[in-house]
DNA sequence: GAGCACTGC
């Protein structure tokens, strides 16, 4: 532990922190800033101190390590708090928590007086939570100025501008424990990273002495593709030339017992090659590697608040990317990093830090959440934080939220959108459950939001094989035709009367782990909505259900009151939709849903829609039948709506049409709103042409 | 008739 470099600026950080509210930290991969400035802190005789960590595992990992250290028990002076689980205790004062769990936690007390230090670690990830949690930190510090200390920990290429953002504050350089990796760029972009990554491994596997070699691909496909072109030409290497080689895939979608192969180290003389997504970026550290193979592109889910779609895109990674990703051959000895681009590429085109979550997301959530929070002295809409999202992504917020009455036309948070902000739901499932409430059927609302939460956890990964499982396993319900979110509920309530069986779920495809958390889902829900309903809440299963049965009318009726804005009408003579949004598109229902089509072969003339995805097609994904006498009184909202109101009176679009991709490289990025859409829309397809192009 | 990077309250 002592060996950590981080230890020997103890002096000089505590200094530091002492004479200033906001400190940045830079601290590289082993640097031990997760594990040690807490501990720091704690031995100067600081009050409580929060940690937020990105992801579960970590803050669970982190905290443990920090006990030992301390040589005290987990859940007394230091605990963790992730959701589902809470081990802390009165005489907590190390807490290391997820930052979605500080968000939860600021609701109760947006003052966070429980604590003296906040340290926002692995800032640099800048996921939505981090960055709304950076934007409420620069507030908290001048209302808490005399006993708020704020550590953010963060990358070299983005420490200025954190240090920026909170008044200059000082930035602390601790270096990290990496050995060094020696970088090596293509001359050129290949025509086909695909070949080109298996090239370059067999070059490694036959030239280079031992050691791992990690390849980073955009996903599933090409992972598996490049496991199987590598395996045969393993297998071709003349005996007794070279060492031997195992090849593993890894990515979120494989089964976790396949996932942990890759802990495992390999046999004596023998070397693994490791073909991995960003999963092995941050989330999973493979020891042992020395080769790094860079393609230099990523897949990245992106939403278009003027379509209300999303997309997933392949696209280049940032600066940040490559160097974390070539770090990952030096974490036990020097190591080599080929990345499969040029340096022009990486100086020129990377963008330096990926483009943050907020950028890319529906804010609908998270403004709801800022809304519920109540500040007079903050400005939700102008987004007063590291990088602000699009007046035009706000302003779509800003809609969803008034046709589910969240808020009203001025834009001020109703008393039903304060509930919703307690429920750990997307607005649209929060708003459903209110609606449930009121229309008797909320024990089926609460199972359909909570499998919806775990929705793409549900089914296991090997779709090679299982293609089309959805339809030919007869065992599992259809949703009466009605659509996906019936069959949801529906599937639930059938492993709910095998009293929770693990085995079931096994017979049935479904992962054992996306059912159990499904589970826990439910039960946090029902919680939540028996502490914010102060009348009569229906949450048991009582008599009366089978009626209910024939048609699901009031869970119907109640996920067309909240997904409101994701509503859809049938084109007149054929199967086709067209959403009534603002800017109505034309899309089709997802080819896995249960919808059943009528005898005229037509689908129902309404429907609402869980999301939008292009792939490149446009699809809905996940559907539910409504009538349309219910949906007449929403389609009457939405002539009513003036966005002008609702944004407070205030002109966004106009204010500061600059500040929408603040990080972008190109020159000219002073173009309307309009004309930069379409720039990226072409950078975007010119992307996935050439991963197309890799694919071959 | 077709597809899924990674997190998280």
């Amino acid at each position: 532990m002592v060996s950590l470099p981080i230890v020997q600026y103890e002096e000089k950080i505590i200094e530091t922190v002492e004479r200033n509210p906001v400190v940045v930290v830079i601290g590289e991969t082993g640097s031990g800033k997760s594990t040690q400035l807490s501990q720091m802190l704690h031995r100067r005789g600081y009050g409580k101190i929060a940690i937020t960590q990105p992801r579960r595992v970590a803050a669970v990992s982190v905290a443990r390590r920090v006990a030992h250290e301390l040589g005290v028990q987990l859940g007394e002076e230091v605990g963790y708090a992730i959701r589902f689980e809470d081990r802390t205790s009165h005489s907590t004062r190390i807490k290391y928590l997820t930052d979605g769990v500080l968000l939860r936690e600021s609701l109760a007390n947006p003052e966070l007086n429980e604590y003296s230090v906040i340290i926002l670690d692995e800032a640099h990830e800048r996921s939505l939570n981090t960055d709304i949690l950076m934007g409420l930190m620069r507030r908290l510090v001048n209302i808490r100025s005399s006993d708020l200390k704020v550590l953010i920990t963060s990358a070299t290429l983005d420490g200025e501008k954190v240090s920026k953002f909170f008044a200059d504050c000082p930035v602390l350089n601790v270096p990290g424990k990496l050995y060094p990796v020696e970088v090596l760029y293509s001359r050129e972009r290949p025509s086909s990273y695909l070949e080109s990554s298996l090239k370059t491994a067999l070059d490694i596997h036959i030239r280079e002495p031992e050691g791992d070699i990690l390849i980073f691909m955009t996903g599933q496909d090409d992972i598996e593709k490049l496991v199987s072109k590598l395996e045969d030409k393993v297998r071709a290497l003349e005996e007794g030339s070279c060492m031997d080689a195992i090849i593993l895939p890894l990515h979120g979608s494989l089964p976790p017992e396949l996932q942990v192969r890759v802990f495992s180290p390999p046999p004596p003389n023998c070397r693994r090659i490791i073909v991995a997504t960003n999963i092995a970026e941050t989330s999973l550290t493979v020891d042992g590697v020395v080769y790094v193979i860079d393609s230099g592109y990523v897949k990245q889910r992106q939403y278009n608040p003027s379509s209300g779609m999303y997309s997933l895109d392949v696209v280049q990674i940032s600066k940040v990317q490559a160097n974390q990703r070539a770090g990952r051959a030096g974490r036990t000895r020097p190591g080599k990093c080929y990345r499969l681009y040029p340096s022009r590429i990486y100086n020129d085109e990377f963008l330096d830090v990926t483009v943050p979550e907020i950028q890319r997301s529906s804010l609908a959530g998270s403004v709801l959440y800022l809304k519920s929070l109540d500040l007079p002295d903050i400005d939700i809409l102008k987004f007063d934080f590291l990088d602000p999202p699009s007046s035009e992504s706000l302003q779509d917020a800003l809609k969803q939220l008034f046709l589910i009455d969240a808020i009203d036309e001025n834009g001020a948070i109703t008393s039903i959108g304060q509930k919703m902000a307690e429920l750990p739901l997307e607005p649209s499932l929060a708003k459903t459950l209110m609606e449930a409430n009121n229309y008797g059927c909320l024990y089926e609302a609460l199972t359909v939001a909570a499998m919806l939460s775990a929705e793409t956890t549900l089914l296991p990964g090997q779709r090679k094989t299982e293609k089309k499982r959805k339809h030919t396993i007869s065992n599992l319900p259809d949703g009466s035709g009605l659509g996906d979110h019936i069959q949801l509920l529906q599937i639930y309530e059938c492993w709910d009367q095998t009293d929770f069986d693990i085995g079931w779920c096994k017979d049935n495809g479904l992962q054992v782990r996306g059912m159990l958390f499904v589970r826990d889902v439910r039960k946090q829900l029902s919680q939540i909505m028996q502490k914010i309903s102060k009348g009569p809440l229906d949450v048991r299963a009582n008599g009366k259900r089978e009626e209910f049965r024939q048609d699901y009318r009031n869970l119907r009726k109640a996920l067309c009151m909240g997904y409101a804005n994701q509503l859809a009408e049938r084109k007149m003579h054929h199967n086709g939709y067209r959403t009534l949004g603002f800017q109505a598109q034309v899309v089709q229902v997802h080819p896995s849903s249960v919808l059943s089509l009528d005898d005229l072969g037509k689908f129902p003339d309404y429907v609402v829609y869980h999301e939008l995805i292009a792939t490149p097609r446009p699809y809905m994904r996940n559907v539910c039948a409504v009538e349309m006498r219910w949906v007449i009184p929403i389609i009457n909202k939405l002539k009513s709506l003036d966005v002008y109101k609702l944004s407070g009176g205030v002109h966004h679009v106009e204010e500061e049409p600059e500040k929408k991709l603040p990080d972008f490289p190109k020159k000219d990025v002073e173009v309307a709103s309009t004309a930069d859409d379409r720039e990226s829309r072409i950078q975007a397809a010119r992307e996935r042409f050439l991963a197309r192009k890799g694919k071959k």
